[in-house]
DNA sequence: GCCTTATTTCCACAATCCTCGAAATAAACT
DNA sequence: AGTTTATTTCGAGGATTGTGGAAATAAGGC
């Protein structure tokens, strides 16, 4: 759940765009049933080959997980990362003092059972 | 406090640069007292022109909040456009339901009374 | 084996980003 | 006014990034 400097940078970056941020969203909402890149594709009018690259950039940073479903690849946010993220950048905020910041969030969502972030 | 993509994209962006990050966390760490730019850039050692470049990146972006105290430059982080930025990202999370996520992520951190994100 | 569907890789071009010394601006003090 | 301290703007170069059509790969059905 520790996450560092660098990868921080990395998964902000993967979320730093218009359609990846789209897509991430699209997924949050989507839940653990995930959906595939097709899908993906058609509900946010995004180029296969575009959307490829964005989905890539996006697991790449850990942001995503991917499983396979026939010939469809399926796409799922991986909240833990998410999470981990957040914690990330409200650590220790305000000096760790009275600030109600949900420091270590502790947000039990839904999630597989495969590897986490 | 409701915030938009574009918004999104633009505060994700500023976030995604290790001295950006760096320097944001720091404030965050730091409270509202924040500190002038000139202890950041001892900090962090970052040069002068290069920690100004990342600060009105920052700022910007709605992520910090600057004031003057003599010749000094305070910066201080946006606690309500951090929560913002993460409620979007976790809006609806799982599909609105059982998700346990924190919602309108009601923070109430200390922040000094000028307008806020 | 062949056809269809689903997704990714390749490619090159345009656009944007980060860096940091040097010069400029801003404020306070004498 | 002149000096000192604090910070920002300028500028140019190298590096990274987003785009999307066309071709390649992967999986399943007949």
């Amino acid at each position: 759940m520790e996450m560092k400097s660098p990868a921080a940078v990395e998964a902000l970056g993967a979320l730093a765009q218009e359609h990846r941020l789209a897509v991430f969203r699209l997924l949050v909402q989507a839940g653990e049933e995930g959906m595939p890149a097709g899908a993906i594709a058609s509900a946010l009018d995004i180029p296969n080959s575009s959307l490829s690259f964005h989905l890539a950039h996006l697991t790449r940073a850990g942001l995503l997980q991917q499983r396979r479903d026939g010939r469809s690849l399926i796409y799922t946010a991986d909240y833990g990362a998410m999470n981990a993220l957040v914690g990330f950048l409200m650590e220790n905020c305000c000096g760790g003092g009275d600030c109600a910041a949900p420091e270590a969030n502790e947000i039990p969502t839904a999630q597989p059972e495969g590897k986490s972030a």
